[in-house]
RNA sequence: GCGAGUGUGGCGGAACUGGUAGACGCGCUAGACUUAGGAUCUAGUGCCUUCGGCGUGGGGGUUCGAGUCCCUCCACUCGCACCA
């Protein structure tokens, strides 16, 4: 007999949501647990490793309700982004109606798995009521100058009349169109992320929730560096090269300089001069590779002599001037000083043009000479060739050549950060519109917070070139804010990330219509207390949210310096692949015993990888649902590995998890009338009662810790341990005494397993003569005294081999212990006749005995 | 190249502060019940073996005792990468 699944989760999703089991307010006078899952873009249906995802925070949202906290677990959308809009194009559909009707769709999909969420709270970022307050943020970042617009150089394809992403770009051409890419300068909005380096940076050491992985990414992405800035005036020329380097100790190594392609003075510094058509040649090959072959690993160094020389400020020598195809703009200053005996880069490049390489740095015991080195120095020394700071070691030099250069006013000590500000421009539709309008008498003009929002006009064609935004006339047009003539709205769109950089807390209070959110709501949910979601977001989004959370908090929206207390990257979903030599990738429902279902060539099984639809290695959460039942499908996500750790797809597993589902059943059911009486006898000991007594707490504490510390798959397994345990004793219950506690245990055991497949646990509930929802249930506690055995197995060990086990009364004395130890027959075996060299005895565990 | 992580049976994975390695599940073997079973139940299942020995990627070390601590090497995975 197996249990029928569909209706029974059925039912109860339909009672959860009647009852309105998971709705929550603020209650001051309760702890507040924020549980929040990353919220999923509605691309059209849920997969894996959104089962997995929000399995898992379900779990901890259900235990800790369960616990007596005031759990808030919401859910969204995050609405924006461009699939949307493709979709318009090739299907004639509207962004807004596409991505209403896949929400609907998964909605309903993750209705079936049974999560525990508020659906009260749910937000669509794509909702005006919501980017209304993203772009009063985006107003109010504007006034604290948090905002600007700048030029920069930008990916564009010239066909499709839109900016590319760096992943756009596909070996130097469009994705789409196939078009040549081309390096071009626009005007954009950047959030001034640059100037919360220091405290994103800072508090990454106090993230203590965090896993280091993520915390580590996020240093490098920040990429403080300590060094100095160094002017080089150039001979003939007004404006100095001004350059950033970490070793300004190596400064009188410097024996050329370079600057990069996109420098605003490169162009400068080979205008007028006879060889600037080929100077401006080079530079337009350089930018007309895309970045990611530009910056691949081995490319050769080049570079164009300028025809200038600049001073080197300290030794007074003219050097000459580069432009190099390996110095980044988006780095430092832009321009380098080059140090070749000390940098590789440096080093490779004076090799292929032939420049001096001077050693400046000489290694304890050594004697480099820039004529014979094979490779630059780049460690621990001691100056040489430098003048007055000959001598110093590396770490003192830098310190007192930065100071000179500060006294003779050409240097100064910095810090530089490798992160950039946040370009939030995009040329897109489906997007929240960057409110601000284009005057020509005013300039720039924010639009006036009570106009907000600016909503996206339906009055658009999707032909897939340009910014369909800007074909809008009623958009385009309108007035201006400060003097009311005729003025030009804004076209580009706000990036994605600004929405999901704060919806956490729009789930505070999701309604609110004065503000983004209320002040006190918001001070009582957050922090998130547990947020889980894939190690892909480590960087962006995760840093995007922490910055914006910052900037609402210096805004006085709210009073908290991070978002998230604790984070969890969970695992990918992965499983194995199957290629038909003639069909290519296979779904696993097209193999069938090995062999191609359509043609019946041998199938190819390959390694195991990250579900993807493209590799077709994938399992459609629906279907699974459909056989086996929600309950099973979160039961496989959270039994098959750890939830930080990549899960391995297995058919076989899942069937594993279905049988122990329905052994619970039979285990409830066959008994469900020792639990339904009710019963209170529990004064006679016996065996059973004992053994009952012990792995009922033993598991109770067990599933606690395990819940707490996210061990999730030993917490199932541990209930699966006391399932057998129940199984075993079940017809050794007797008396009146032994009946209450079977009864005990198996509620108990229903109790703890409710966060993990709660259907089948309310429907075993209610079988067990409870009117009430066990999702109400309080978690169980366990006493530790029951945890405690009457005797206990003591290992023997002589000379580090286990040689004998003794079942001696728990805690057992040391004189005592050993005393039984060598009396053991096996044990003399060994000692007789032998010195004791030793005697060690760890309580409770064992005794080890050393002989010569 | 830099940084982080992982490595345990046929497989997924357990093992708290060093204290019986392999919990739990899958698979496999045998048996029971069955017309039959891919349902269910019971027993067994690291390897080699006669006592016994060997086993947590390899080698070395500390210790009465090491999957766990230290050194070293190897393999794989992920992230970053011409960062001045």
């Amino acid at each position: 007999m197996r249990y029928d699944h569909t209706k029974i989760e059925s039912s109860w999703q339909k009672l959860w949501e009647k009852h309105k089991s998971y709705k929550v307010e603020k209650d001051e006078n309760k702890e507040k647990f924020y549980c929040l899952e990353m919220f999923p873009y509605p691309s059209g249906k849920i997969h894996m490793g959104h089962v997995r995802n929000y399995a898992i925070g379900d779990v901890l949202a259900r235990y800790k309700k369960m616990k007596g906290f005031n759990v808030i677990h919401p859910m969204g959308w995050d609405a924006f982004g461009l699939p949307a809009e493709n979709a318009a194009i090739k299907n004639k559909i509207h962004p807004a109606k596409w991505t209403y009707s896949n929400i609907n769709f998964m909605k309903e999909q993750l209705k079936k798995l049974g999560l525990s969420y508020d659906w009260d709270r749910e937000i669509a970022t794509c909702d005006p009521e919501y980017y209304k307050w993203e772009q009063l943020v985006f107003i109010k970042m504007m006034e604290k100058g948090l905002v600007y617009n700048k030029t920069s150089n930008v990916n564009w394809c010239d066909d499709c009349n839109t900016v590319l992403a760096n992943e756009q770009v596909e070996e130097g051409k469009c994705w789409r169109c196939g078009n040549e890419v081309e390096i071009k300068e626009l005007d954009g909005w950047f959030f001034k992320i640059s100037e919360y380096a220091e405290e994103l940076l800072d508090y990454t050491y106090k993230l203590k929730g965090w896993p280091e992985k993520v915390l580590t990414m996020q240093r490098n992405w920040i990429g403080k560096s300590h060094g100095a800035k160094i002017r080089f005036p150039v001979k003939g020329f007004d404006t100095p090269i001004e350059v950033f380097t970490t070793r300004p100790d190596t400064v009188y190594g410097a024996t050329f300089m370079l600057i990069a392609p996109e420098h605003p003075l490169a162009k400068k510094l080979i205008a007028g001069t006879e060889k600037e058509n080929e100077g401006l040649n080079f530079i337009k090959d350089v930018l007309k590779e895309d970045k990611i072959s530009r910056m691949a690993e081995d490319k050769e160094k080049k570079g164009f002599f300028t025809g200038r020389y600049a001073m080197n400020p300290i030794t007074k020598e003219q050097i000459p001037v580069y432009i190099g195809n390996y110095v980044l703009m988006d780095y430092g200053t832009g321009a380098i000083m080059a140090v070749p005996a000390h940098d590789q880069r440096d080093f490779d490049f004076a090799k292929a043009y032939n420049l001096p390489i001077r050693v400046v740095i000489q290694p304890e015991g050594e004697n480099l000479s820039g004529d014979t080195m094979g490779e630059a120095y780049a460690g621990e020394g001691i100056l040489v060739n430098s003048g007055e700071f000959n001598g110093l070691d590396v770490e003192t030099a830098k310190e007192k050549i930065t100071e000179y250069l500060r006294e003779k006013e050409v240097g100064e000590k910095t810090v530089n950060y490798r992160i950039k500000d946040w370009g939030i421009s995009r040329q897109r539709y489906w997007g929240a519109p960057i409110p601000v309008v284009y005057c020509k008498k005013c300039g720039v003009v924010p639009v006036k917070k009570e106009d907000l929002p600016v909503k996206l006009p339906l009055d658009v064609e999707f032909t897939g070139i340009g910014n369909p935004l800007e074909s809008s006339e009623e958009f385009i047009n309108t007035t201006c804010p400060q003097c009311s003539a005729p003025a030009k709205r804004e076209t580009d769109t706000m990036d994605t990330f600004v929405e999901s950089s704060w919806y956490f807390i729009r789930f505070c209070s999701p309604k609110c219509n004065n503000a983004p959110f209320v002040k006190e709501e918001g001070n009582y949910w957050m922090p998130v207390d547990q947020y889980i979601g894939g190690v892909e977001h480590a960087i962006m989004h995760l840093l995007y949210a922490r910055f914006f959370t910052k900037i609402l908090r210096d805004l006085g929206f709210i009073d908290i310096d991070e978002p998230f207390q604790n984070l969890l990257t969970q695992g990918m979903v992965c499983k194995e692949t199957h290629k038909c030599p003639i069909h290519g990738w296979l779904f696993p429902e097209e193999v069938e015993n090995g062999k191609c279902i359509i043609c019946d060539s041998e199938v190819e099984v390959g390694r195991v990888e990250k579900m993807s639809k493209s590799k077709k290695n994938v399992v459609d959460p629906d279907l699974l649902i459909k056989k086996y039942g929600a309950d099973t499908a979160r039961l496989f996500s959270l039994f098959a590995a750890p939830p930080d750790r990549d899960l391995e797809w297995s058919d076989q597993g899942v069937e594993g998890c279905y049988r122990f589902i329905n052994r619970i059943f039979r285990l409830i059911t066959k008994n469900s009338e020792i639990c339904k009486t009710n019963l209170n006898e529990k004064s006679e000991e016996s065996d059973t009662t004992k053994e009952l007594e012990f792995n009922l707490h033993s598991t109770i504490k067990k599933v606690t810790e395990d819940i707490e510390t996210f061990h999730l798959n030993t917490a199932v397994a541990a209930c699966m341990e006391f399932t057998n345990k129940l199984y075993q004793l079940e017809n050794n219950v007797n008396t009146e005494t032994e009946k209450t506690l079977f009864a005990e245990s198996v509620k108990t055991l229903l109790v703890l397993l409710t966060p993990f497949i709660p259907h089948v646990c309310e429907e075993l509930w209610k079988i067990t003569g409870n009117e009430t929802f066990i999702s109400d249930q309080k978690w169980p506690e366990y006493d530790e005294k029951k945890i405690v055995r009457d005797t206990t197995t003591i290992v023997v060990q002589i000379n580090g081999k286990v040689r004998a086990n003794l079942d001696l009364p728990t805690d057992t004395g040391k004189e005592e212990a050993l005393a039984a130890a060598k009396s053991n027959e096996k044990v003399q075996k060994y000692i007789n006749g032998k010195n004791l060299a030793k005697e060690i005895f760890v309580p409770n565990k064992l005794i080890s005995l050393v002989i010569k």
